[in-house]
RNA sequence: GGGCUCUUAGCUCAGUUGGUUAGAGCGCUACCUUGACAUGGUAGAGGUCAUAGGUUCGAGUCCUAUAGAGCCCA
C-alpha cells in the first residue's frame, strides 16, 4: 500500500464508489418474504427542476434513513422518479417555441407534445443525475415517472372510480384563473401578498331619483359586469332604496339594489357594486338570489374578460380588446369626466397571484373538474390524529388539523395540453337528453350509450399535476394492479418533505392511499382492513427552510440560492450533505452559506486522517515482520487482551454512541445524531483515544501487544466509519476498502450496522478517565496561562486523600508524559509542599508543579486569584441554596445532598488554593 | 383578523420531562510546523439566556403580557 495523501480528495472517491455501488446493484431492492421491508418514496422534484440546497437537505435525510435501515438489514426501497410538472414544464417548452417565433396553437395540440416530450428525454434527468453526486441510494432500476404508462392508467383509474362513487363532479364556478398561463389553478396554488392599492368610490345614478348610490370598489373596470349593487339588509341608511335600480353609468344597462347577509356595512360607504362573473363573493351573492324570486335575468353572471383577462363584447364597443389594467384607466378616466368619480382613497389589501408565473389571479367563470373533499377529508384527518401517521415536529398536526375541517372542492381540471388527458368523452350530436352526460371511460368507447352516435370528442383539459402525485405511494409501486411489490412495500415507513406542500401532496396521498389501498391485500394474502394497513407512510419528517445569511428564502430571482452541484466540487459531497444536517435541526429554518461547509470538509479530513494514521502504523507493524500478513486479514474483532483505561473507556463511548445514535434516528433527531458522531469521533477518538495508545506503538511494548492495540483501534475504527456511512457515504466507504483486504463485491453500505453492546458501557471507567483527563486538562492550563513552553518537560507532584486517586496517577503516567510533557511524576506524602511551584486543585487533591526559575510568581498569583474568585462565587451560590430552609424542605433530598456535596468541595478546593496563594 | 414558531457568546446555533459552574462550530487572542491532520493541536477571552411580571424551595426551561423577527390560514 502506498501512503495516503495528507488531504481527504473527495472527488477521487465520489467518482470511484458511486458507480461501483450502482454496479453492484446495492440501492436495489426486491421482494425478500423473509425480511422486513423498509420504504421510502422520494418527494418526486419536477422534470424541469434543478437541485437546490432544499433538494440537498430533504434527500440527504431520506439517504441517511435509507442507508441505515440498509445497514441494519431491512430490505430497503427509496422509490425515485420525477413529476410532470404541468404548467412549468408546458412553460419551459413554450418559452423555446416563441424563440423560433412559433407557438404551440400553430403546431397543434400532438405535435406540440411530441416537442414536450423530447424536451423531457433531453432535459428531464438533469436533476436525476444531480442527485446521483450528493450519493443518494435510490432504486434507480424502479424510477418511474408521473406520466408513464402505468402511472397514467392510475390516474385514470382514479378518476373513474371516484366519478362512479360521485366524489367528481363537474359544473361552472368561479375559479382561480392564470390570465397569462391560460388555466385554472386550485386554491393552494394562489400565493396572496400585500399590496398598496386604491378604493375608487363610484356614484351609481338612481332610477326614477335624483340621487346616486355610491360604491366603493379596488377593481372599478368590473362595473362594466356589474349585474347589481348590493347592501346589508340591516343598514338603515339604505332601506328605502332596495328594491329600486340604478343606471349602470358607461352601459345602457339597468341593475337591481338588492340586499344579501355578506355585505360589511362597514366597508367603503356600505354599498358594492357585484360582479358575479369577476368575484367569488359576488358569485355567490348572485347564486343566492337567483334561487329566490325571478330576478334571474338580472343576475345572471355577465363575464366581461376573454383567456387573457382582455375585454371580450359583452362590454361597450369603446372597451373592448382592452387589457384588465388598461381598461381600468379608461372607466376611470371617462367616470370622471362624468363627475361621477367621488374619491380615490389609498387601500392595503391582499391581491392573488399565480405560483408560477406570479401574475394576478383572476376570478373567472368556467367549466371545471372538481373532487368532493370532504369525505375523504375526514377519514384523513383521523388518521393523523390518532396518531397512526405521526408528523415531525407534531406542531404541524395542528396546520393539518386546520386545514382538514375548512376544507373546498379541489379544482382538479387545468386548461393545458401536457398532463393526463381528462378520461372524459361527450357526445357531439346530442340527440337524445342524456346525451348531455359525460361518458368516463380510459379508451374512446365506440359510440354514445344514449344515441349510438360515433361523433365523440375527448375533454380538451388535462388534470392537476398533483393529481397524479397524490397516488405516488401506490403508483410507483404498480397500483391498481396487485402487484407483488404493492404488497410487500406499502405502506411506506417514512415521507421527508417540506412543509409547503402539506396541503398540495401529503394530505391527499393520506386521502387517496385510504381511499384506494383496502382493495390490495398485505403481503400475506390477508384483506388490508385496518387504515394502518392503507395509510400511504408512517411518519412524515417536515424538513426545515434553507434561507441565506440574511434570512431570506433562496430564490432565483434574488440570486441567492447556492448551486449544490458547485458546492459539491469545492467541498466534496459529504462535507455538503453532513454540514446541512449538522445545521438543519427539526423544524428550524437554517441560515445557509457555503463556507459554512467547512465544517464538514475539515471533518472528512479529520477521520481520513485518523485511518490514515492508523494506516501508517498498520504498515510499519507489517514492515517488522516480512513475510506476515497477520494484520492484513484482521477482520476487526475486539480482542480482549491488554485492555488499558484508554480501551475500556472508548469502547464505552463508542456502545452508548451507538446505543444513542439508534435512538434518535428512531426518534427522527438527525441533527442531534450528527452532533453526537461529530464529538464521539473528533473529541473522544481523536483527540484523545488516538493520542492515547500513541505511547503503546512507539514504547517498547512488544511486537505483539502493539499488533493487539493496533488491531483493536482499527476495529473501532471500523465501527466508528459504520456508525457515519449513512451521513458520509464516500470517505467512510474509501478508508473502509483500505482497512482490510475486502472481496471485490464488499461495500461499507452493506455491512451490518453496529449494535450497542451494554456490557461494554462501563460508568467506573469513564469516571476513572474523566479524573485523567481533568488532571491533564489542568496541567495543561498552568502551561498555558504561565506560558511554558510546550518544549519544556515538567515534573508534577500531586497529593490526594484519596490514595486510590494517586494510583491512577501511578498506574497510567505515560498518558501525563505524552500527553501533558510531564517527565517525573511524584507523591507529596510527609513532606512539605514545593516551593517556586504552580499549583492546581483536581478534584479534591493538588496537582504541584516546581517551576523553580521559570515561574512568574505574579502570573500564577493572578491565575490562582481568578480561580479562587470563581470558586468563591460557587461557594456563596451553593451556600445561599442551602441556607434557604424552604430549599432543604422542599427540594428532593438526592438534590440536597448534592448541593452539600458541592459545597463541600468547592470549600476544600477554596482552602487549598488560598494556602497555595499565600504560600507563593 | 385567527393560528403557529422564534429571540441564548461578535456570527450561526445546541440546551431531552424545571435541579451540573449554560455548551458547540465559526470568528477573536496567545503559544505550537510535537513522527494522522495547520482543513491541525493546546490554552484563553467572550453570555444579567429579548423585556416585564407570575408560578415554584429553585426558571434559559412552565404561565401571562410587551417588543421584535418569521411562517401558515382568512
Amino acid at each position: 500500500m502506498s501512503e495516503l495523501p495528507k488531504a481527504y480528495n473527495p472527488k477521487e472517491a465520489e467518482e470511484k464508489w458511486y458507480p461501483f455501488w450502482e454496479q453492484h446493484k446495492f440501492f436495489h431492492a426486491e421482494i425478500k418474504p423473509g425480511k422486513v421491508p423498509y420504504t421510502i418514496v422520494i418527494p418526486p422534484p419536477n422534470i424541469t427542476g434543478i437541485l437546490t440546497m432544499g433538494h440537498v437537505l430533504n434527500n440527504t435525510i431520506q439517504d441517511v434513513f435509507i442507508r441505515w435501515k440498509r445497514m441494519q438489514g431491512f430490505e430497503s426501497l427509496w422509490m425515485p422518479g420525477t413529476d410532470h410538472a404541468g404548467i412549468a414544464t408546458q412553460n419551459v417548452v413554450e418559452k423555446s417555441l416563441a424563440k423560433e417565433g412559433k407557438n404551440r396553437h400553430n403546431l397543434g395540440r400532438e405535435q406540440f407534445l411530441e416537442r414536450v416530450w423530447n424536451w423531457k428525454e433531453q432535459y428531464g434527468g438533469t436533476i436525476i443525475k444531480q442527485l446521483k453526486k450528493l450519493g443518494t441510494s435510490c432504486d434507480w432500476e424502479r424510477e418511474r415517472f408521473t406520466m408513464d404508462e402505468g402511472l397514467s392508467d392510475a390516474v385514470q383509474e382514479i378518476f373513474i372510480r371516484l366519478y362512479n362513487k360521485g366524489l367528481i363532479y363537474r359544473g361552472k364556478y368561479i375559479v382561480n384563473w392564470c390570465p397569462k398561463d391560460h388555466t385554472a389553478i386550485s386554491d393552494d396554488e394562489v400565493n396572496f401578498t400585500e399590496q398598496n392599492d386604491h378604493l375608487w368610490y363610484i356614484k351609481y345614478p338612481i332610477k326614477d331619483l335624483n340621487e346616486y348610490a355610491v360604491v366603493a370598489t379596488t377593481r372599478p373596470e368590473t362595473m362594466l359586469g356589474d349585474t347589481a349593487v348590493a347592501v346589508n339588509p340591516k343598514d338603515e341608511r339604505y332601506k328605502n332604496l332596495v328594491g329600486r335600480s340604478v343606471l349602470l353609468p358607461l352601459t345602457d344597462r339597468e341593475i337591481p339594489i338588492i340586499t344579501d347577509d355578506i355585505i360589511d356595512m362597514s366597508f367603503g360607504t356600505g354599498m358594492v357594486k357585484v360582479t358575479p362573473a369577476h368575484d367569488p363573493n359576488d358569485y355567490w351573492i348572485g347564486e343566492r338570489h337567483n334561487a329566490g324570486v325571478g330576478q334571474r335575468h338580472f343576475m345572471s353572471p355577465i363575464n366581461i374578460f376573454d383567456i387573457s383577462a382582455k375585454t371580450n363584447d359583452n362590454v361597450p364597443i369603446k372597451y373592448r380588446g382592452l387589457d384588465r389594467f388598461e381598461v381600468r384607466k379608461q372607466v376611470i378616466k371617462d367616470l370622471d369626466e362624468l363627475g361621477l368619480l367621488v374619491k380615490i382613497e389609498p387601500y392595503t389589501h391582499n391581491v392573488g397571484r399565480c405560483y408560477r408565473c406570479d401574475t394576478i389571479i383572476e376570478p373567472y367563470l368556467s367549466d371545471q373538474w372538481f373532487v368532493k373533499m370532504k369525505p375523504l377529508a375526514e377519514p384523513a384527518l383521523k388518521v393523523v390524529l390518532n396518531g397512526e401517521i405521526k408528523f415531525h415536529p407534531d406542531r404541524w398536526t395542528k396546520v393539518y388539523e386546520h386545514w382538514m375541517t375548512n376544507i373546498r372542492d379541489w379544482c382538479i381540471s387545468r386548461q393545458l395540453w401536457w398532463g393526463h388527458r381528462i378520461p372524459v368523452w361527450y357526445c357531439e350530436q346530442l340527440n337524445r337528453i342524456d346525451c348531455k352526460q359525460p361518458i368516463v371511460s380510459k379508451e374512446k368507447p365506440d359510440k354514445c350509450p344514449h344515441c349510438a352516435s360515433t361523433d365523440l370528442r375527448q375533454d380538451e383539459d388535462v388534470l392537476d399535476t398533483w393529481f397524479s402525485s397524490w397516488l405516488w405511494p401506490f403508483s410507483t409501486l404498480g397500483w391498481h394492479k396487485e402487484t407483488p411489490e404493492l404488497r410487500y412495500f406499502y405502506p411506506t415507513d417514512a415521507l421527508v418533505t417540506a412543509p409547503d406542500i402539506i396541503f398540495f401532496w401529503v394530505a391527499r396521498m393520506i386521502m387517496a392511499g385510504l381511499e384506494v389501498m383496502g382493495d390490495i391485500p398485505n403481503q400475506d394474502g390477508s384483506p388490508r382492513l385496518k387504515d394502518s394497513q392503507k395509510i400511504p407512510f408512517k411518519d412524515v419528517y417536515f424538513t426545515s427552510l434553507i434561507r441565506d445569511m440574511k434570512g431570506r428564502k433562496m430564490s432565483k430571482s434574488l440570486g441567492n440560492s447556492p448551486d449544490p452541484l458547485d458546492v459539491i466540487a469545492e467541498y466534496g459531497a459529504d462535507a455538503l450533505r453532513f454540514t446541512i444536517l449538522y445545521l438543519a435541526p427539526l423544524g428550524q429554518d437554517v441560515l445557509y452559506s457555503n463556507e459554512k461547509c467547512e465544517l464538514g470538509r475539515n471533518f472528512a479530513n479529520k477521520i481520513w486522517n485518523a485511518g490514515r494514521f492508523l494506516l501508517m502504523n498498520k504498515e510499519q507493524l507489517e514492515a517488522a515482520k516480512p513475510g506476515e500478513l497477520k494484520l492484513k486479514n484482521q477482520n476487526a474483532k475486539l480482542s480482549e487482551l491488554h485492555l488499558d483505561l484508554a480501551d475500556r473507556w472508548i469502547l464505552s463511548r463508542l456502545n452508548s454512541t451507538i446505543g444513542d445514535l439508534n435512538d434518535l434516528l428512531t426518534k427522527f433527531e438527525i441533527n442531534q445524531a450528527t452532533k453526537i458522531l461529530y464529538d464521539f469521533i473528533w473529541h473522544d477518538f481523536c483527540d484523545w483515544y488516538v493520542e492515547m495508545i500513541k505511547g503503546r506503538l512507539y514504547g517498547d511494548e512488544s511486537q505483539e501487544t502493539k499488533e493487539i492495540v493496533l488491531n483493536r483501534s482499527i476495529a473501532i475504527f471500523d465501527r466508528s466509519l459504520k456508525l457515519l456511512h449513512p451521513f458520509m457515504p464516500f470517505v467512510t466507504e474509501e478508508l473502509w476498502q483500505y482497512l482490510a483486504i475486502r472481496n471485490a463485491d464488499e461495500s461499507i453500505m452493506v455491512s451490518d450496522f453496529p449494535v450497542s453492546d451494554i456490557k461494554r458501557i462501563d460508568r467506573l471507567t469513564e469516571l476513572e478517565m474523566t479524573f485523567v483527563q481533568n488532571v491533564i486538562n489542568s496541567i495543561r492550563n498552568v502551561r498555558g496561562e504561565l506560558s511554558v513552553p510546550p518544549s519544556k518537560e515538567i515534573e508534577m507532584i500531586v497529593c490526594f486523600a484519596d490514595k486510590s486517586k494517586e494510583e491512577i496517577i501511578g498506574k497510567y503516567r505515560s498518558y501525563f508524559q505524552r500527553l501533558a510533557r510531564v517527565t517525573k511524576i511524584g507523591t507529596l506524602g510527609n513532606s512539605s509542599k514545593p516551593k517556586f511551584s504552580a499549583s492546581t486543585v483536581v478534584e479534591g487533591g493538588e496537582v504541584f508543579i516546581p517551576l523553580e526559575g521559570l515561574i512568574d510568581i505574579k502570573a500564577e498569583r493572578d491565575r490562582i486569584q481568578k480561580e479562587i474568585d470563581h470558586v468563591r462565587s460557587m461557594v456563596d451560590m451553593t451556600e445561599k441554596k442551602l441556607t434557604n430552609e424552604k430549599f432543604r424542605n422542599k427540594a428532593p433530598k438526592e438534590v440536597v445532598d448534592k448541593e452539600i456535596e458541592k459545597l463541600d468541595n468547592f470549600k476544600v478546593t477554596l482552602v487549598k488554593l488560598e494556602i497555595n496563594l499565600k504560600a507563593l
